[in-house]
Formats: structure tokens, C-alpha cells, sequence
DNA sequence: AGGAATGATTCAAT
DNA sequence: ATTGAATCATTCCT
């Protein structure tokens, strides 16, 4: 359409002196005298000019009497010819537009959330990794669990319900027909009805099939632009869930009493050395029923927050070196055990410069 | 409401 | 990879 209306000002009424229109009228079989067929393409012109103001009907008779018209086949040359010479200017650029390095990543990024991808499989998979990164405690983690896989699945839906109204497939131009076999979306409903319509107008101006297949890599250029918005948001929106979801700081729950009893007991009770090899962590782990990185979490806080303010803990030590003593004396009634903390915070070694094979003490 | 307690994360050092 | 330290975000307690 630009093509058109550029063409028809810049060359305009001036084309009737055309050698090659000039050429062809004299194939035509009527007229006589050069005015009136000046007047004749002034006409043609005006009208082709003045088409859409028509309404629809009206264009289409209209329409249809110029392609009728003795002169349309002089005329439509003509165009053909000055065509020819001015889409040389035309640059013919056929960029082919390397793979995206921010569209990329945010396709990784929305395979690895389980937006797109597969089916559900890859989705709740995701969402397990990521709890279980987060590290729940179990009780209500299986609702959070739900309430987070029903919100992404949401995000999916939407996303690949948007995703196939803008995707393009392949043209396979198989034999000749274009549109059988594509999908019914928006961006190749709109291709080929742009297509229809540029070859419909091929019909009274020059069209090239060079120009077809720019314009259809045009729309689909525009309709990536769209997909890239919209992946783009899912991917904020995912991240968003995340961060409500499954940030575990957020969803911080107090280890049951039982839990931090266990853990404080073997705490205090390997106050010279308090750093519980793999295997003791995965004990209290399966005891205290929490992962091993919670014990690992917990001591290092307990580790960092003693040494902090050992006085505060004194009672807390106190107690439980009590307890393990009774423990350790009515269970058994060896007397053996170099671990005997009759004066209970004087077990507590940790921080204080005691003589120990033990890691770093400082 | 506000501070203490607490589990988790981050980052540098080893 | 593990640890200490600082810090964050939530829960508990008064």
C-alpha cells in the first residue's frame, strides 16, 4: 500500500508521457485523439486513488470495472516497468537474525521452570527441585507444594495459550498451497490474509514474490517482538511466584521441640568439638526429621551464636549437660566415660583456649 | 508494636 | 566443600 500511493505520487499524471505507456496505448483499439486518453489514465488514476474512500461494495464494483478496462493491461505495464526500475532501490535485505542471546536465555529459563518444555512432568519436577532446595520441614509444605504447582501451571496455561497465537510454523512449501497445513493463530491467520491480499492487488499493481516474502518476514519479525514480550513476563511472573513460594527465608518454621532438644543435646554434649561428621549429621537429620542441610544450618548458627554470647547459653548448657549426665549414669553404671561434666560448663571448651586436636578454635 | 529468637542465605576464606 | 560471619525474613514472646 505505501508501495502504491509512493509510486503513484512520485511518478503521478507525469506517467502518461511514458514512452513505454505511449507504447502500449497505441495497442489500444479505441480512442482517437491523445486527449482524451490523457484524460482516460487521469481518470483510471483518480480512481484507483479515491478506491478506499469508497465503501466496501462500492470499491469492489469499482474494482472490478478497472480490471476491465481497456486501458488496465497498458497501464498495469507500466507500473510493471517503473516497478522494475525503482525497486532496485529497494534494498533487498535479507538479514537473516541470528539467534537472540536474551531470547535464549529466557527460553532456558522458562524450560528450567517447567513453564515450557514438555507436559506437566517437567513442571511439578521443578517445583519438587525447588522445595526441596528450599528445604521443607513437611507438615504443611504439601500445601504450600500444591497452592505453588496449581499457581505455575496457571502461569503455563496462560503462557502457552498466548505463546501459540503468535507462533509461526514452518512454512513447508509443499508443492504450492501455503495455509492447509498451518496452524489456526493470529500471526499465520494474519500472514496469509496480508498474502491473500498482496496477491489479490497483484492483480492491478506489480508485485513481486521477492516483496511477498519480505512482508511475511516482516509480520513474523513483529510477532516474534510480541512472543518476546510475552515470554519476558511469564518469566517475571514465575519469578515472582518463586520468590513468594519457595524463598524458604519466607517460609521459616521453628523445628519442633523435639528437634531442637535432640540437636542442643548432641550440641552440648560435643561442646569441645561440636562439628558432627557426615554421619552424625545424617542421624539427627533422620531423628530430628529435617534435611542435612538443616542440620548443618543449625549448627552453624548454634556454633556462631554460643561463641557469640556463651553467657546467655550458660543455663541452656548447663541444663543440658545435666541431662546427658543422668542419662550416661542411669544407663550405665560405668563410671567411664572422660566425658563426665560434673562442673558442666567447663565441658563447654568451644571458644574457650583449651588444649584440643580439634579444628580451629580462635 | 517491637524486640528477641531462629532458620536460611550469602559471601569470603580455607 | 565446609565454615564463620553478617544478614535477611519470619515467628515467638512480652
Amino acid at each position: 500500500m505505501d508501495d502504491q500511493t509512493r509510486l503513484m505520487h512520485s511518478h503521478g499524471v507525469g506517467m502518461a508521457g511514458h514512452p513505454g505507456l505511449a507504447q502500449h496505448m497505441q495497442d489500444g483499439t479505441a480512442g482517437t485523439d491523445g486527449e482524451g486518453r490523457k484524460q482516460d489514465i487521469g481518470d483510471i488514476l483518480q480512481q484507483i486513488m479515491t478506491i478506499t474512500d469508497q465503501s466496501l461494495d462500492e470499491a469492489q464494483a469499482r474494482k472490478h470495472a478497472l480490471n476491465c478496462h481497456r486501458m488496465k493491461p497498458a497501464l498495469f505495464n507500466v507500473l510493471c516497468e517503473i516497478k522494475e526500475k525503482t525497486v532496485l532501490s529497494i534494498r533487498g535485505g535479507q538479514e537473516e537474525e541470528p539467534p537472540d542471546p536474551q531470547l535464549m536465555r529466557l527460553d532456558n529459563m522458562l524450560l528450567a521452570e517447567g513453564v515450557a518444555g514438555p507436559e506437566k512432568g517437567g513442571g511439578s519436577a521443578a517445583a519438587a527441585a525447588a522445595a526441596a532446595a528450599a528445604g521443607g520441614v513437611g507438615a504443611d509444605n504439601s500445601t504450600e507444594h500444591s497452592d505453588y504447582r496449581a499457581k505455575l501451571s496457571q502461569i503455563r496455561q496462560i503462557y502457552h495459550t498466548e505463546l501459540e497465537k503468535y507462533e509461526q510454523l514452518e512454512i513447508v512449501s509443499t508443492g504450492g498451497g501455503y495455509g492447509q497445513n498451518l496452524k489456526k493463530n493470529a500471526c499465520n491467520e494474519f500472514t496469509t490474509h496480508v498474502m491473500n491480499l498482496l496477491r489479490e492487488q497483484s492483480r492491478t499493481r506489480p508485485i513481486s514474490p521477492k516483496e511477498i516474502e519480505r512482508m511475511v518476514s516482516i509480520i513474523h519479525r513483529k510477532f516474534n517482538s510480541i512472543q518476546m514480550q510475552l515470554k519476558q513476563s511469564t518469566c517475571e511472573a514465575v519469578m515472582i511466584l518463586r520468590s513468594r513460594f519457595l524463598d524458604a527465608r519466607r517460609k521459616r518454621r521453628n523445628f519442633n521441640k523435639q528437634a531442637t532438644e535432640i540437636l542442643n543435646e548432641y550440641f552440648y554434649s560435643h561442646l569441645s568439638n561440636p562439628y558432627p561428621s557426615e554421619e552424625a549429621k545424617e542421624e539427627l537429620a533422620k531423628k530430628c526429621s529435617i534435611t542435612m542441610s538443616q542440620v548443618s544450618n543449625w549448627f552453624g548458627n548454634k556454633r556462631i551464636r554460643y561463641k557469640k554470647n556463651i553467657g546467655k547459653f550458660q543455663e541452656e548448657a548447663n541444663m543440658y549437660a545435666a541431662r546427658t549426665a543422668v542419662s550416661a549414669t542411669s544407663v550405665s553404671a560405668q563410671g567411664s566415660q572422660a566425658n563426665s561434666p560434673s562442673t558442666p560448663n567447663s565441658a563447654g571448651g568451644y571458644p574457650s583456649p583449651c588444649y584440643q586436636p580439634d579444628r580451629r578454635i580462635q
